[in-house]
DNA sequence: CGGTCTCTTGACGGAGTTCAAAGCTAGTGG
DNA sequence: CCACTAGCTTTGAACTCCGTCAAGAGACCG
């Protein structure tokens, strides 16, 4: 396998029994995407056409609001899957944004490969079930931590969960993606610096 | 069909087609569940052993945060699917309660009950899919009014898509709901009305 | 090298919290 | 059926966190 499918194939078998010939019909239907930085995969008003497994690169999901306003939902790195499911399975416009924030390989699936994966490849189904409760348990679990949380708290969480994204992405959109503005977040740095000096 | 059966039927066609056949099936796998004022379906730190439909009453999903505060994240009514579906497939404990606040009455089955169904009734399956990603999606929805909303507007909103509420659940639910504190509700409301006179 | 985008810093304002107390309501048991 | 209590709602005053407006410094790219 070459390693962008060796990749997948050890994510998979992470949540289900995946064997190899499972990803290699996986692979088969997939369609390689490359993004350059700032290209997207769909923006909002346009039908999320693919749902993705993140092999290189890191995008951001985000929301503009009606006052104009960006907010990330989240950063998606290496092996992550993204897309729209509602959108994508009800074919229905997306109010979302998918957006690369470098170079980036995709691999990419459309509804109707989609289906029929659900014959080919029985454990997909399962890995697709989990993968969803999982995702909704994610964005709930974003949520609370919004409302429990002050900014300094959900800083400190992300430094502590994902370090290298403070390398890949600027800081207003660590902002944005925390909920405040750019130059609230440049003040909590500085207090955390001055503090810890 | 009896008027429990009707109401779930009629809720099913809404996403897929459903036949009465089908509906018969789901009926004779679920356990009928009465929940009395306050009763727990699970508390955290239990297995979320069943998913429910909500035939009769009024529930609220809330979570404890290690302050010991309680953020609702939704109230359920009548033709509402409950649970935590990632306790629920993964078998793990869940960080969520579901309690009562008036009598229920629950359709409810057990993860063996929902594979069961998946072979039996295909349309199931994809109804499944299909109410996750709208369910993922709502809950990014609300995620995002937060963040983009006063807390008088997400009140305001609350009032004009669900007015029949307010009369079913105190005032200091609806506050943790809406994520701030009774006490701010109150002003809020107050200024309302002053305003409008 | 010039322009645009990004980050920092300051002063002020507003939405919501905290603490505290008092009034109201509904459910319970005698 | 009334009295009592526990929980719910309201109100006030002080405070906190973050947003807004504004300006300047720094970094990156063509």
């Amino acid at each position: 396998m070459n390693p962008g499918h060796e990749n997948l194939h050890r994510f998979m078998n992470k949540t289900v029994r995946f064997t190899e010939a499972d990803t290699g019909h996986l692979m088969a239907l997939a369609k390689v995407v490359q993004l350059k930085k700032k290209e997207y995969l769909f923006r909002e008003g346009e039908y999320a056409r693919y749902v993705g497994y993140v092999n290189k690169g890191c995008l951001r999901y985000f929301h503009t609001d009606p006052k104009g306003e960006e907010h990330i939902i989240y950063f998606a790195q290496e092996n992550w899957w993204i897309g729209d499911l509602d959108s994508f399975y009800s074919r229905k416009p997306t109010p979302y944004n998918l957006q690369a924030l470098e170079p980036c390989e995709l691999f990419a699936f459309s509804v109707e490969t989609f289906d029929r994966l659900r014959s080919e490849v029985p454990a997909y189904e399962e890995f697709r079930k989990l993968a969803h409760a999982r995702a909704t348990a994610a964005r709930l679990e974003t949520m609370l931590s919004q409302r429990r949380q002050t900014a300094e708290e959900r800083y400190l969480a992300l430094l502590k969960k994902f370090p290298d994204i403070f390398q890949r992405v600027p800081q207003h959109y660590i902002a944005s993606y925390l909920g405040i503005k750019p130059q609230s977040l440049s003040r909590i740095r500085k207090q955390l610096s001055d503090g810890s000096r």
